[in-house]
DNA sequence: CATGAATGAGCCTTCATTCAT
DNA sequence: CATGAATGAAGGCTCATTCAT
């Protein structure tokens, strides 16, 4: 095979790294480990990555750009539940299999690393409540900002939450994941006892 | 001062490692942080606690028990409402000040730590789910036994997540953190085009 | 019960030294292990020896004690085959069952420690030696001097070396382990050509 | 100086361990001992052997590997005499100098040590007790089978025991050490009344 | 005398990172 | 660019020994 472009390098030591971070954790793996799944040397890993805190953030950065990529165009439709259900349905779809594992990694070591977090919140985090809070914000225009402030993080709460739940095994959770944003959508359009 | 009692002495290093835990995370936390932190020698930590992980775990259920006691007995009133509110008022409150950095480093590590994720399930979130899955069932009979189901696990969701996000420093939640509650059960219940 | 003598205390912590020693080797075995084998305090342990060496050290003389107090009186028999007989006799079956564990710890630590090196010497070796010097020397008044001393060391030496071989399992030596003196005494005596 | 090959660096630790080893014993040996002395990194012995024990491990190969490059072949002469003055000759003389002191630690861990003493047996013990069972059973087609196993075991185990004895500092083993397979071999065939 | 909690030096081992080739 | 041997700081943990009660 012909010598792999920068690029192609790169790409291949961040698939070693996102595979064994996701079966070994953050912690218990080595530099050594990734590199040998990436069947290269150790040194190598240091020529396209600072260090291992930088290619936790680089891993990251891939999978919210594969997450990102197939995200739906803002669809301009009025139906609240259609556009709520399509807000569910993308991140709770966008992590499968090996993504939840490395999902699990990720979040745990962002709830202790700064950089990690900060980079969520600016890619993640930020530009979901404002795009949700500013749908929302036209589609129920007599609602109080606060609740659609509120209610906007409650949902983003709800779906890290629930994945966790998911990726820590709950068997309800496996077993209705696919139906799951339009139970959601209907609960929280709905409420409870409607 | 008069020689502390095994229990204080426990208590002593619980507490030096809580606080070192939740300012530097488990992993940049060593064993000789947590004695110099509790002004004892390193190896008197071993006296009381197996090894490190142990020590976490311990932290844990310190933190739990401590949170359970202020558990509000399942009060037998009708309204939903009421009790819905209740049942979340007391995990968002549960965690003050510091508890929040150190349920931090807990959900960080329990992501990762399979003996601490599974200690988590038994003790706070199985008993959670099945206490409020019976109280639905029973005020909501019409409703779908799934939905419920699915909806509890919404709600704990919503829960961690909304908590995560606070740790996390989000502005609008600090503002509005003692009216949480209300506007979610308020949301729970009636929806959001309520 | 009574409160123990000094000596019956020391007694009990040297048989509890002894019995761990032989069952985890001297470095393996903590002076925790061997209080509370004794059902004694750690620091106890303190009050009767040194140190760790030091109850080696006692526990090697008390198992010499043990096998010098049967040891037969230097029999004025004239005849050779008897003498010797029971010169190979003695130290073959003086160490049993747990004292071959013992032994190897013994010897173990011997090879290393200088003090238990010269006690053994003073007390096991030099006197066995000297004592089967003199009465070869009458014995066969006939053989080089240098000779004698040369065999005596060979027969001490055979000795040690069998000890060892059974120690570490040897099957044609536990089969005949009874009956070894007989024949060492016939090799030693006729020769393998006799 | 050039960069040492994998082997040269290999030896070298080796080198460093045995040296080691045989001054202050096992035990008392510390890994940054043998580092310093090997002038590298602590690190870096840990890129060569498992760990400490499969250090000692290597020594004691590597000593016998030693011993066994200069062992005669079994040559096919008829003299009994003969065969059994470079058979004992062999031996006894291989250890020379240092040698001695790290065979009282290799021996000294080998009696504690299941691994050690495995390989012992395996590679030194039993094709010693196979190869001089089959050589006797043959030059001595009379002698009882019996007998000549226990006279192997009596040999080998002479040999272990002198050299322990030569190696505690016995001044008459010291003295006549080069001329001892001559002795040894007369009395042994010969007898003592002979 | 006895206790056993406390001490803290010290050890083995790991692993992120560097750099000469 | 790639290599991978070498580094050495750092950490978890053990355990002989002490000493206040």
């Amino acid at each position: 095979m012909p010598d792999p472009t920068p690029e192609e390098r790169r790409a291949q030591i961040l698939e070693a790294a996102a595979t064994v971070f996701a079966t070994k954790g953050f912690h218990r793996t080595t530099i050594r480990d990734i590199a040998k799944h990436a069947r290269i040397a150790d040194g190598t890993v240091y020529l396209y990555f600072e260090n291992k805190a930088a290619l936790l953030l680089a891993v990251f950065q891939h999978m919210r750009d594969a997450i990102m990529a197939n995200a739906a165009p803002p669809a301009p439709t009025t139906d609240l539940r259609t556009v709520l259900r399509a807000m569910l349905s993308h991140p709770l779809t966008a992590l499968r299999d090996d993504n939840f594992a490395l999902f699990r990694v990720v979040v745990s070591e962002m709830l202790v690393n700064d950089d990690l977090r900060a980079l969520y919140h600016q890619h993640i985090v930020q530009p979901a409540l404002d795009g949700a809070e500013l749908y929302l914000r036209a589609a129920l225009p007599t609602q109080d900002p606060l609740t659609i402030q509120l209610a906007v993080r409650a949902v983003s709460g709800m779906v890290m939450g629930l994945t966790i739940q998911y990726t820590f095994g709950d068997p309800v959770l496996h077993a209705h994941w696919d139906t799951l944003p339009d139970h959601l959508a209907d609960l929280i359009i709905t409420g409870l006892d409607g």
